[in-house]
DNA sequence: CGTGTCAAGATTGCATACGATTTGATATTA
DNA sequence: TAATATCAAATCGTATGCAATCTTGACACG
């Protein structure tokens, strides 16, 4: 490779107005990708479903480009599957995918729980507790609320963390296992027990490292084996497919 | 949000053709991505340098289109920063951001090593071997290529879970560790130990899980710890700023 | 009746055009 | 001189067009 001293450019500052950015980012691209997300994990697109880029700009108001770029960053995310000249798909993970998202988020969250042991804010401990009584609150009615409030809950820790990287993988992961879970959980059980919560924090509280961090993985698990280790849904044809080509492919 | 009942298709199955696209991706876009993420963390970039869409199509050959979709997926590896009609920059990450690359990385590596620990297969330790050998050769002489092999190799253990998502999220940590030694680390000490990792294979033979774990755990902190713990380079004009900034914006 | 071929249609890959935004320099004014 | 207004250059945001590629279904053939 020749050494692309064109690119040797001075290094310019860009104006890291880090403090005001915050606000404003409501950029198309933004929109739609938020738009698509929600769709997707809150499973008014199925799993396979084929998402052109053509009619989602119509849908949208605007034009390819914006769509593709949306679909760009959701196959990043892992929610979106994207085959080169056939397009974008919503991602249909097989049982081994999810197995894996689950790993990963399961060691996550324990990053998240090692580091918020005994350093959280009385005022961060009081939102806690108030997401907790949100949550009893909706957990026997709204069902969607109910799986929504969760998620929240663990992105809330997350945030807390002020660690960008763990903030975005967390979010991510999240969203695959919703997503896993709308193809290989039950209906929508009460994802999150509400009570294992609520331990979680009080170990947070006391600052036992280890005890929360033990009971946060135990949490994760239980979520991934209510969906997972009991194969009660029939496996897609895919699935089925997939087990039938590896042993083949045995040259 | 109105119900998009219009983008509810029918669920086509996505040919997964998983045996065999393996081999082929050499998408124009592709290229340019892995073009410039080497440039970056090889530090043929300096941190904080303009990345115009118009040159970097000039310079590959290509439309800003190909451009702007590879910049695009380096900004959500976290090697470039995209600011909203200002442009794409190398990117500069505060010592604060290196620190909470490396506390992620940490954890992935643990995730690694646990899953690993005891699993290998005989192929898999004699290729581990090999890449050590390789690793104490190139160590002494070849300053680059001894990092190069140095990330290698946690990569490589890293495929052996086979777990996608901790592939993916560990390779973008690794190279944005890169990065982040390449602006705060001195000029390229071995950033890893070999004798380190020959200790790490050795656990995961034995399948000592703890062990395995607490070593890997240990070397990245090594690793960080000889960049970050030591402040030796000046911190950026942004540190030091940023630092101010946060001192006034307390009202 | 199963299979191979091929053309039409659908959809992406990529390039290009044009308006919008930002920036920095220059001119203007108190 | 210092502050401000104005303008031009650089660069991005977005839409759109055309060629390349893939899919599908019809049709001929064995």
């Amino acid at each position: 490779m020749p050494k692309p001293t064109d690119l040797h450019a001075k290094a310019a500052q860009p104006k890291s107005r880090k403090p005001s950015q915050a606000a404003k980012t409501p950029t198309r691209t933004e929109k739609v990708h938020e738009a698509l997300r929600q769709a997707i994990i809150e499973q008014q697109l199925p799993p396979s479903a084929r998402l052109p880029e053509d009619m989602i700009g119509e849908t949208f108001g605007t034009s390819r480009t914006i769509a593709r770029e949306a679909l760009l960053r959701l196959s990043v995310e892992g929610l979106v599957d994207l085959v080169p000249n056939r397009g974008a798909f919503v991602a249909n993970p097989s049982l081994d995918d999810g197995r894996d998202v689950f790993v990963v988020r399961r060691g996550l969250e324990r990053m998240v729980a090692l580091q918020l042991a005994g350093q959280l804010t009385p005022a961060q401990i009081t939102e806690l507790r108030r997401m907790l009584e949100q949550e009893e609150l909706a957990g026997a009615r709204d069902e969607r609320e109910a799986v929504r409030l969760a998620g929240e809950f663990h992105l809330r820790l997350a945030e807390m963390t002020g660690n960008k990287v763990l903030i975005r993988y967390l979010t991510e992961t999240v969203s695959r296992c919703s997503l896993v879970l709308t193809i290989y959980g039950r209906p929508h059980s009460v994802d999150c027990g509400i009570d294992e919560h609520r331990q979680i924090i009080e170990a947070l509280i006391a600052g036992d490292k280890a005890q929360a961090a033990e009971l946060m993985e135990h949490h994760i698990e239980q979520v991934a084996g209510r969906a997972l280790l009991e194969t009660r849904k029939p496996l897609s044809v895919q699935d089925v497919l997939a087990f039938y080509a590896t042993a083949i492919a045995r040259d």
